[in-house]
DNA sequence: AGAACTTATATAAGTCCCTTATATATTTGG
DNA sequence: CCAAATATATAAGGGACTTATATAAGTTCT
């Protein structure tokens, strides 16, 4: 056994603290619904409102809205679903797709400064581990997947209850 | 030069999909800014709530509401300041130091069980990775500090403007 | 074919968590 | 000791979600 309970507690760590620092470092222009929703819509093509709202773990009113931030900004549009006249798909734009590429490669600059700074035998390490937290990832059973949330007691929860419907 | 951009670009896309995951997977109870800020006082020790702005990025009233919430849940409570009768002093509590450790346990575990799937020799490289991933944030000139944002275009930011007052 | 479901999205109203602008309370300096 | 500076709180507003409900388009049954 390899792998210790402090591995993940350390890694856990690791990423929650290099996610506030990147954020803080990129001045983003877009906000992190925007982009996981922009991300999946320019990796698996045009989907349905219902569909998004699935994948992404939010209810679909709540997607209407994101779609109608996105269309104002030209970042994405509605196209009729051609299989069912009840149906929009949600398709991204040119504009949307250089939005993204543009938030990507700025955070990627940044962290790639970051890493020049350590020396030769760490960067060499990251860049070993890298495949393996591709696999992390790739080996999920819902890759990016919804999963619905659960109430909390206070105010203070980021989930809000989502009850479930007959 | 053995660190390229590609490895760059694939960390911080490991991280963005980690930090999905992890947040989908773990029906969290606390809003992510309480969890940094309860994380900053324990590891800080009380603060002001004007010092606790800057360090968390946010405006003054902001943290007032803030503290608010956490003095609400009982995770946080204001004591006055010794040394200044303007001044609170913002202090986190037994109950906060448990709900802190309840949510890193419990996120700590789901990528445990997450990693433990991978082969040993995936495992190995994620151990031998962690140092490097933990000196990357310690040389941070400023480990966990705030920067100020800037103003969108449009409607979808995340960091909305922030004026400098003279 | 047409009335009665069912299903897909949109609208309405409310909540949470931030913002800017301003008020209140305490300290400090002339 | 009063005026300016400083620390926090309050007020009003906005962004991004939620639940509940309405509208529009397919489906089914007789």
């Amino acid at each position: 056994m390899t792998l210790r309970l402090a591995d993940a507690r350390a890694l856990a760590q690791g990423i929650d603290r290099l996610t506030i620092w990147l954020r803080r470092q990129s001045p983003t222009t877009l906000s992190s619904s925007t982009v996981t929703a922009l991300d999946r819509l320019q990796a698996e093509g045009p989907l349905r409102v219902s569909e998004l709202a699935v994948r992404e773990a939010m209810t679909q009113p709540g997607v209407t809205l994101l779609v109608n931030r996105l269309a104002g900004a030209g970042y994405a549009e509605r196209i009729p679903d051609p299989t069912d006249g009840r149906a929009t798909l949600v398709r991204i734009t040119p504009a949307g797709v250089a939005a993204l590429r543009e938030r990507h490669a700025v955070r990627a600059e940044v962290l790639r400064r970051r890493m020049a700074q350590l020396d030769e035998a760490d960067q060499r390490l990251l860049s070993a581990a890298l495949p393996a937290i591709e696999r992390l990832l790739a080996t999920s059973p819902e890759p990016l997947t919804a999963r619905p949330a659960q109430a909390s007691e206070t105010s203070l929860s980021s989930t809000p209850s989502r009850k479930q419907r007959s």
